[in-house]
DNA sequence: AGCACGCCGACT
DNA sequence: GTCGGCGTGCTC
């Protein structure tokens, strides 16, 4: 939607008006102020504008979220109204949101739908006084200035105009520009490498950056240098250019294929969930942003990581017809994405892709917003990282809602919580893959080794006949979990209670997710007994035992380890080896996923498996002992219906989500303060509408114990309300100072 | 009585 | 996130 008109419509009323400024203040604490606006400034305030407004006495910047009466009380003035980073009406409605179900404060989210990078706490130094380290134009920090100043000399230096409120977006870099000389014509006859340059460089008559000129021609600086020499061009620097791409693609109609020539109703609005093979995700995306396009709005396509969004913008450029600018906007852009930012919102890109980060830009007329590989949970940030803690899935429906624009979630295997979503998500007709890989089931039950017989032996047929096989394993290390022989017990990560890993050699401890790193203990720390074993079928185990098995090299393939990737067998992840085509995929420890006891293990394996069908060319083998579950079952029958038929009941039962949402609080420090701050000021103080487990503690080892409680109930706002009740059990008053607490709304596991 | 310190609530 | 008010407890 174009920018919200201003506050025009309320003439007759806005002197009596006062504007409703959340600060960007990130806490729950400080709710919206009230300000009154100043005659010179009433045409330019309207809600989502950026405000500088001060609170105790120091200048903040805001966004204005609404206007109410000016009552009895004597009101501060708005200070300043800043269009550059005001957001629109749109934006703020959808801010609001995200505090709502998420338990994140306003500020939080309004300070996610500006752009990055933007120093909000800023002075700059205009007279400094005499023995200042900084000189006059510098830009410093608040919290720098208290600490050399002292709060009253901050409070003096603003007074005497020696500092003054600074917001300063990151200025992006310079860089070497090349421009064709007007009227230059050299005489380059006997100069061909000269010549090709120059005539290059006269095709763009607005220059180029250096870099990119050398890179495309081939040519090395010094013939570029002898160009400037003679005057045929100059050289200058200036300010790096976002980086958007024009589209170079031909007719688009080849590219796609009759499904998605013929449904068409996705462009036109609502939201639209359709399963599509995931190697068709690019050209989908392609024919649907497309109609959008040719209506002169804009898109937005999500995906999960910037590989992905890397690969979506190469192939966009290559499929879309001439004349559109695409752009790739993720974290790896560092001080370029505000640049890019400020692009995006002077409707200089056409299709933005980008990570979960670009839910939030200001796509100024949003025809689409597209979800690729839409149950993929890197689309949500974990609490506490960079990011909303949101799904990137629920965003884009808040936009499409608000914004008025259409939202299509692709996957074979989308998510249980969008397929059974109470919102209005209609279902497009499935596209089907023809190609199916052929299915074995291993049968584990009885064999008392990890790598089968008809495993091993279609590992050694694969290294005769030169195939490509991609074992999958279940995580990274050599074995996945260490547990006590005596008394069960898991040994855990003490940071985030997930089993730990052993790597190969070192013998140490890993948490795969954290980074935390310990030693192998001697005995069990619930039991003291030293009957401890490694178990689980790490990387390194599974390519221990096959080559042992095979005689034959075999590759690894992680995030972090790459080796032999040409040999016939390669071990990894399921991310990397689920991420290429090859001829046999093996799964060798399906159970390891498909028993677990996070609510969404079964449909992680669900997709796991169906992803191995995808990327297998020829066959499938599942090593697992149990070979009727359901999930393997309609997974390897790429059965998407059947599977969702069988689970949603269980998690019906369970009170899983999509039928709940559920919150977790995490706390951290003693028990006895953890337990009084529970029992007495967080349970008495919930509403009926949601209810609270019982107080758990992680099954720990190391360092502090984490205490956890998980809060239930039919509606999102309702569980994010008491989880914001939870977070301020820690430092509200009288509550336990010395007590850590973490709230995460609806994690996408448990 | 006068002053330092820490806790708590208000801040628009 | 910051500030000031107020109560506590120590010093002069």
């Amino acid at each position: 939607m174009a920018q919200p008109a201003g506050p025009t419509t309320k003439r007759a009323t806005r002197a009596t008006l006062a504007a409703r400024v959340a600060l960007l203040i990130s806490t729950h604490a400080l709710p919206p102020f009230s300000y009154r606006i100043p005659e010179h400034l009433s045409q330019r305030v309207r809600v989502g504008s950026a405000v500088v407004a001060s609170l105790s006495g120091h200048p903040r910047l805001g966004i204005v979220v609404g206007f109410e009466p000016e009552g009895e009380r004597d009101l501060e003035e708005v200070r300043d109204v800043r269009e550059d980073l005001s957001l629109t009406r749109d934006m703020v409605g959808v801010c609001q949101w995200v505090c709502e179900v998420s338990a994140v404060p306003l500020a939080t989210a309004l300070r996610a739908a500006l752009p990055p990078g933007l120093n909000i706490g800023s002075y700059r130094v205009r007279k400094p006084a005499a023995g200042w380290r900084w000189k006059s134009g510098t830009v410093v920090a608040r919290t720098t200035l208290r600490r050399v100043l002292g709060r009253d000399g901050l409070r003096a230096a603003e007074a005497d105009g020696r500092i003054e409120f600074a917001l300063e977006l990151p200025q992006p870099r310079d860089v070497e520009f090349a421009l064709v000389r007007s009227a230059a014509d050299p005489d380059l006859a006997r100069a061909p490498r000269q010549r090709e340059l120059f005539e290059y460089l006269k095709a763009c008559p607005a220059g180029l950056p250096v870099a990119q000129l050398l890179r495309e021609t081939g040519v090395n600086r010094p013939t570029l240098k002898e160009l400037a020499r003679r005057g045929a061009v100059t050289l200058q620097r200036r300010a790096e250019p976002a980086p958007i791409f024009e589209t170079a693609g031909t007719a688009l109609c080849e590219i796609r294929n009759e499904a998605q020539v013929g449904d068409r109703r996705a462009t036109k609005g609502g939201s639209w969930l359709w399963r599509v093979p995931t190697a068709e995700h690019a050209t989908t995306v392609a024919g649907v942003i497309h109609d959008v396009l040719t209506q002169g709005r804009q898109a937005l396509v999500l995906a999960p990581e910037i590989e992905a969004v890397d690969r979506l913008v190469r192939s966009l450029r290559a499929s879309l017809p001439p004349g559109y600018r695409v752009a790739a906007y993720h974290s790896g852009l560092e001080k370029q994405r505000s640049v890019l930012y400020a692009a995006v919102r002077e409707g200089d890109v056409d299709v933005l892709v980008g990570t979960r980060t670009a839910a939030m830009l200001p796509v100024p007329d949003l025809g689409i917003i597209c979800v690729v590989d839409e149950p993929n949970e890197a689309h949500r940030a974990e609490p506490g990282y960079e990011g909303l803690p949101i799904h990137a899935r629920d965003l884009a429906l808040c936009r499409g809602r608000i914004e008025d624009c259409a939202v299509l979630c692709l996957s074979p295997t989308p998510s249980l919580r969008l397929y059974a979503s109470p919102d209005n998500v209609q279902e497009l007709p499935e596209v089907t893959e023809e190609h199916r890989p052929a299915v074995r089931i291993v049968d584990m039950r009885g064999a008392g080794a990890d790598l089968s017989a008809t495993l091993v032996s279609a590992c050694r047929r694969a290294v005769e006949d030169g195939e490509r096989v991609g074992l999958v394993a279940n995580r990274l290390g050599y074995a996945t979990v260490v547990t006590c022989n005596r008394c069960g017990s898991v040994k855990n990560c003490p940071r985030c209670d997930r089993p730990l890993t052993l790597m190969e050699g070192s013998g140490s401890l890993v948490c795969g997710r954290c980074g935390y790193r310990g030693p192998m203990p001697e005995s069990c720390e619930v039991c003291g007994s030293e009957r401890l074993s490694a178990t689980g079928l790490g990387v390194k185990k599974v390519r221990e035992g096959v080559c042992a098995a095979v005689q034959a090299p075999v590759g690894i393939f992680t995030a972090s380890e790459r080796n032999d990737l040409d040999a016939s067998l390669v071990v990894g992840t399921r991310q990397c080896i689920l991420g290429e085509e090859w001829d046999t995929i093996m799964v060798v420890d399906a159970d390891a996923v498909l028993l677990g006891s996070g609510m969404g293990t079964v449909e992680r394996a669900f997709r796991l498996l169906y992803r191995a069908t995808e990327a297998a060319l020829q066959r499938v083998f599942v090593q697992t002992r149990v070979p009727e579950h359901y999930a393997l079952q309609t997974a390897l029958r790429r059965d998407y219906p059947a599977f969702a038929a069988a689970e949603l009941p269980r998690l019906r039962a369970l009170r899983y989500p999509p039928y709940a949402h559920l919150a977790s609080i995490t706390f951290e420090g003693r028990e006895a303060v953890i337990r009084h701050a529970v029992e007495s000021r967080l349970r008495p103080t919930l509403d009926s509408d949601v209810e609270m487990s019982e107080l758990v503690v992680a099954p720990g080892a190391a360092g502090a114990p984490v205490w956890r409680v998980l809060i239930r109930g039919a509606e999102r706002a309702a569980v994010a309300r008491a989880a914001t009740r939870a977070a301020r059990v820690a430092g509200g008053p009288g509550g336990a100072r010395n007590l850590r607490v973490r709230v995460d709304v609806d994690p996408e596991e448990v």
